[in-house]
DNA sequence: GCGGGTTTTGCATGCGCATGCAATAAAAAA
DNA sequence: TTTTTTATTGCATGCGCATGCAAAACCCGC
């Protein structure tokens, strides 16, 4: 009945917002604004003096109000298809890292599925996104029809793409492939395999190009092709079939360290053959296991670090540019060599 | 000069939003609003009448505006250092997966230093995350206290808390110890080890003990204690330091997986030793690769999928009822018999 | 001490959506 | 058909912040 009644109805506490600021250190609420906004017009005195009082209520500004008002939400989407592969693990890692720095965030978007897209992802655009970036999957034409029509850039990691308005970066996957072939040809291995990724993974299939090619090159053409489905199960598969044929081979490339190691151990101790005498192994990646002691594993790098930076860099242009065409972009890598292969 | 201009000025395609939708549904703003608002007041056929209408402009509702609006923004904050490691990896995976299914999704803060508060994480106020989940860290009192004046609940998922505020979930770590030091004893194991994560895991410790308490009861008190930083290296130097002591372990238990590998290549490849007949290995967490052939370690699980489920019903309870208390729950495990122990 | 120039400030408004309330249309009851 | 009840709608406003514009405060040199 009385008035105190209805100012102490429940006290919710809210967050402080700009204009309680601004009561407390006495100056309206655009004060307040710019004394957050880097570069706004503001006299020193008045910001420090804000900045205080601000500090005395605990305020945190609300970017989601900041971007509502902006169009900028600084927030990035990431796909991600098996997070529990450490290579890509360390892709989001390095991109957190890396965004972090210029006051983005990322919005996760995992994905058992792989190679398909998410129809989740629409959410990103929902969320205002500024960007999204994908990693071991692709966007689907359909999707990316709606990212363009919202002026949102796509950028693939690790995955090609034929649709016009997405970006890609990736490692030197062909290339990844005739350096295996060269390094076991010059240590003159004899019969050779490769354990793909899956069927449809373009990556796995340029790598498995510039092997082959390299191979027949040499007039070497009976290559053995298995697929190992990315996982380490699947390539130790792979590995039993590829040991228990009438010609096992003496030098094995796989389209992935994790590949790799399946295969790695499946020789050791299923068949008990001497690495790199009895066969060579050589992976993509250089996941940080792959210098562990256990496997010492001769591998092609894709350095994550680069890849990061490099979409970053990708999504920063597009940005600017909205107008602009699709970048594709490779990032180098190299042979490490390590003990899985022939000194 | 004439109106023309004035319209054609610049054809930036914005984003359609209600008003677009309603305007060509020829109904109201709120009316849109409602239709895709679930349980709002709207007749079916208007309903319909706008959802085609927002189909046809490509209209996707803007979160971040809803969320000013509703103060909820469907988005939690997961903390997360060392996603490299596979076990978080996996719970970060199970969080997002199962987060989804109500709406909800995750702004990932990664940070590479181990047990320790990343200042980052005051952002996720100002992102009005709904809640804090944290693995693999832990809140500071500060921190803390900034999010209980915000009312944002935090979860943190295998750490220890003697925050007020702070809920947990955690496996069970002492039981782990116990059951892991039981099984070595009926296998008539005589020499003991522990390889422990970081001094001061809460964690680490707390298997420690159950380890050590259950074999000071039967009488064993010299257990030799290493410790592997929670890394594949760290655990292969520990290893090394055991193995070459004057009384080797021939029963080594480790507070993970992950370090338990680390172990196991050093004795299988090092020290030549036969696993498990000269030595037998226990870890902790269950990870895909432990039933991997390679390792077929016998492990006490640490399930992620129902580690990420309660931390998400905790989040749920805290946000019905902010008042609450902290709440902490434990996870069961159970040991995984496989080929690292003696049948 | 004054005019013109330069900062610094506040005002007003909009970003896209949700929602209490009042107005209206539809349905049910009389 | 008229009245009452109920289901739908629109209006108006606010969520917290940014920003163009005009007013105010400050600066400088003369």
């Amino acid at each position: 009945m009385n008035k105190k009644k209805t100012t102490n109805k429940r006290k919710i506490r809210r967050a402080p917002t700009e204009s309680d600021v601004a009561r407390l250190a006495g100056v309206s609420q655009s004060a307040v604004s710019r004394a957050f906004t880097k570069g706004a017009s503001i006299a020193k005195a008045t910001r420090e003096k804000i900045i205080a009082a601000a500090r005395e209520l605990g305020y945190h500004p609300n970017l989601l109000a900041r971007s509502l008002a902006t169009r900028r939400s600084n927030i990035i989407a990431l796909a991600i298809a098996n997070l529990e592969n450490p290579f890509y693990a360390q892709v989001a890692q390095q991109l957190s890292a890396q965004l972090r720095e210029t006051g983005r965030h990322i919005l996760l978007f995992t994905s058992s599925i792989y190679d398909e897209t998410d129809p989740m992802l629409e959410r990103a655009l929902s969320y205002q996104a500024d960007a999204l970036i994908m990693t071991a999957t692709k966007a689907s034409e359909q999707l990316a029809d709606q990212f363009k029509k919202a002026g949102v850039p796509i950028v693939q990691i690790n995955r090609e793409s034929k649709i016009a308005g997405v970006s890609t970066v990736w490692g030197e996957n062909y290339r990844a492939g005739k350096v295996a072939a060269s390094h076991f040809l010059k240590k003159n291995h004899k019969n050779f395999a490769f354990v793909a990724g899956t069927k449809i993974s373009s990556t796995s299939h340029m790598r498995q190009q510039g092997y082959i090619e390299t191979l027949a090159k040499n007039n070497i053409k009976n290559v053995q092709i298995v697929y190992g489905e990315y996982s380490f199960e699947g390539a130790a598969n792979a590995a039993r079939k590829l040991f228990n044929s009438k010609n096992p081979p003496d030098a094995i490339f796989c389209a992935s360290d994790y590949m790799a190691f399946g295969v790695l151990e499946v020789a050791r101790r299923e068949f008990a053959l001497k690495i790199p005498i009895d066969v060579a192994i050589i992976g993509v990646d250089d996941v940080p296991e792959a210098s562990h002691s256990a496997y010492d594993l001769t591998t092609f790098s894709q350095p994550a670090a680069a890849l990061a930076k490099e979409a970053i860099s990708i999504v920063d242009k597009m940005i600017a540019n909205p107008n602009r065409r699709a970048i594709r972009t490779e990032v180098a890598g190299e042979l490490i060599i390590r003990g899985s292969t022939r000194r």
